[in-house]
DNA sequence: ACCTGAACACCGTTCAAGT
DNA sequence: ACCTGAACACCGTTCAAGT
């Protein structure tokens, strides 16, 4: 029964303040492996190969980050910088609401690797921050109070997440197909033959652009999710 | 541009029929896996370890799975097959998507390394197949037709998995507090300072167990979740 | 048909040593 | 203060060889 306290990056001050002169800094470091990242996935991102693109030792790393996790924290805290949350105060809790679902979709769509680390970290980055403390206003301003605010702000990203993680693996998987991706329903079809229903559905699909599908898909649960939602603030 | 075929262990046959003498079978392979998994999770699995759990040399798995990925959806289905899908016709859509989407949470929650794969794995082995067969018809019961079915579908199972992936990681996180986790909590409001909305919703959910808000957080969701596909349904 | 052992090309991480 | 190199304890996977 080892009582080891949790540590995440971002309860520790960096040991760079990020301004001075001699040897890296967090910032090249991360912005170094978002370019690996994003170039080869994360299965392509180690240690020794970031050291090396930052033309340094395989080590040299360890000097500013305890361990290859925290090196994903910040990273992934990246992210979050990249969504757009708009103030609710102008465009309504329920724009806000859909443009910020929208823009995570968006951004973990443009960075792939970051489906991984969805609900494998901790989002305690000041980024990660700024936009649940913005999404909190959202829901806060559509009439929730009390828990039922954190309650709404779960419920919508969980769909987001849920949605668009899975959307990533099956391109991966895709990746390398040619052609529109005929057979591979065919195949997937002849493994569900049992399930005629199910089959069927697969293969009624079949003409439809799996990338507006996907779109399509998305937008149908993101209404319902705000309809959902919306519903519990009469009473 | 190599035009790699995508490649599922369920679009093979197993090498054994599963009824033969001498060797292994993939049934003896998988339940020893999960066995490892259970305890040592995700990161505990390992060729080499399998195989001594087994008895046998490191690499012999290798003749009844081309790499350890097939393993991971062999495993990975054996999780859907632990998931209660009830019959809609007899229980009616909604009890029927309410108790499946509660029990994929079970699930997840019983064997953590599954929040891992989900979303990173097709699932096209036969124990998924009977689950997504299962919740297409409750949505063609509740009276959702053609691509709606699916999109329903997609909605509610992608609320459970972003509800649920989350709750496990930080479950994980936290391992090996003792205390109700104050500390944690209080160096989080500490992180979250420059945002006193934020911080204030943090330090205020102190007195509950987490166990039971999250349960309550997820009941919030799937009603709202419900609702909204309910609400698709009148026209 | 099934399994082994050695070998290859990787990993993350530690640590004494350098400057 | 910052970086290196060698070393440790692991990985997944291949493949010739055994029975």
């Amino acid at each position: 029964m080892t009582s080891k306290q949790y540590n995440s990056v971002w309860f520790r001050e960096p040991r760079k303040p990020a301004g001075s002169s001699p040897g890296r800094s967090r910032e090249e470091i991360v912005a170094a492996a978002m370019e690996l990242l994003d170039a080869e996935g994360l299965a392509g991102l180690s240690m020794r190969k970031l050291g090396a693109r930052l033309g340094a030792g395989a080590t040299s790393l360890y000097w500013y980050v305890a361990h290859k996790d925290e090196l994903l924290e910040l990273v992934y805290d990246e992210i979050w910088g990249e969504m757009t949350a708009p103030d609710p105060e102008e465009v309504g809790w329920r724009n806000a609401a859909s443009i910020v679902a929208h823009s995570m979709r968006q951004v973990i769509l443009r960075h792939r690797w970051s489906a991984d680390l969805i609900g494998r970290l901790p989002a305690l980055g000041p980024n990660s921050l700024m936009v649940a403390d913005q999404t909190r206003k959202t829901f806060k301003l559509a009439g929730f109070a009390g828990a039922d605010i954190d309650y709404a702000n779960a419920t919508l990203t969980a769909f987001v997440f849920g949605m668009t993680i899975p959307e990533v693996a099956w391109d991966t998987a895709m990746a390398g197909y040619d052609y529109d991706g005929d057979d591979l329903r065919q195949t997937v079809a002849k493994v569900a033959a049992d399930y005629p229903d199910l089959s069927d559905a697969i293969s009624a699909t079949d003409y439809e652009d799996p990338r507006v599908m996907r779109e399509l898909c998305f937008d149908f649960g993101l209404v319902s999710v705000l309809d959902g939602l919306e519903r519990r603030l009469v009473t």
